[in-house]
DNA sequence: GCGTGATTACTCGGATACAAGATGTCCGAGTTTGAGCGG
DNA sequence: CCGCTCAAACTCGGACATCTTGTATCCGAGTAATCACGC
């Protein structure tokens, strides 16, 4: 029971992204220079993001990841619903709706989401410039 | 990203425990049979809870698994940590303390943990048999 | 100067390799209960 | 009837085997910008 990496990288670059690019597209190969990643993991990475709408690539020379549209409303859950997938974190494993235990732990689970879903990527990306 | 069956068998055996036998010791063989898990497997499983000071194992003959002091207080907190360790859910991968990302992730995940502390295995299970 | 083709710098997607953790099984060892047996 | 022994029913713990998933790499294919060359 752990985020992933994958949900790590994904995070970093959209807050890398937020901060220094606004608005144009930077190769995947300085993105992954930051993090210590290798370019064609992260890019495998990134692909989720794009499927999700999140952000778009651009092929060719020049090309690379850009930020799509309303940039203010990217929140952290967004980020990690497109790569760590929208299944819930707990089932049953007898398939029983009715579980008490599956009720409570999807009760808890909408907390969290409901703190991640208001926790805005433009907001963190603020506070780091801040804190610096 | 995901909770392991192991917590899940965890949870349904303190429930099993509270509803059916508070006081006494039931066998890890009639405990399994309820949810389709071998009993070595379910036994690995309670050791942890026997570990965490939750419940207490009997052995020889007529022995098993009991519940141990304040059955009141057990949370669902206290069980998943017993089983999934304490650690957090999300590490930053450069080991940054004032990382933004991870500070948004630790506060999401003690949302989480308040409310899976504050929900007590004893209320889930009068509510399991309320419902029937 | 201008079009055309080659070169370069990229991303994309699939196939594959590798590692770690979750899941599950097996077996020997220790422990308690209870039955059986002999005095 | 008492006490001893022994077998049965348990749990405990470690050592494996297996399966899934996360992590990472490699390579061929496609794409867009740029450069070189010839007209």
């Amino acid at each position: 029971m752990k985020y992933s990496k994958a949900t790590n990288y994904a995070l970093h670059t959209i807050l890398y992204l937020i901060a220094h690019a606004p608005d144009r597209a930077i190769g995947v190969q300085q993105l992954a220079g930051h993090q210590k990643v290798s370019p064609t993991y992260l890019s495998k990475i990134l692909t989720k993001l794009v499927k999700a709408g999140l952000i778009e690539s651009a092929s060719g020379a020049n090309g690379g990841y850009r930020l799509k549209g309303k940039i203010e409303d990217i929140s952290v859950l967004d980020i990690i619903h497109a790569v760590e997938g929208t299944a819930s974190l707990f089932d049953c494993h007898n398939d029983d709706d009715r579980c008490v235990i599956r009720q409570a732990m999807r009760a808890a689970e909408d907390e969290m989401e409901e703190f991640l879903k208001n926790t805005k990527m433009a907001d963190l990306a603020k506070k780091a410039v801040a804190a610096k």
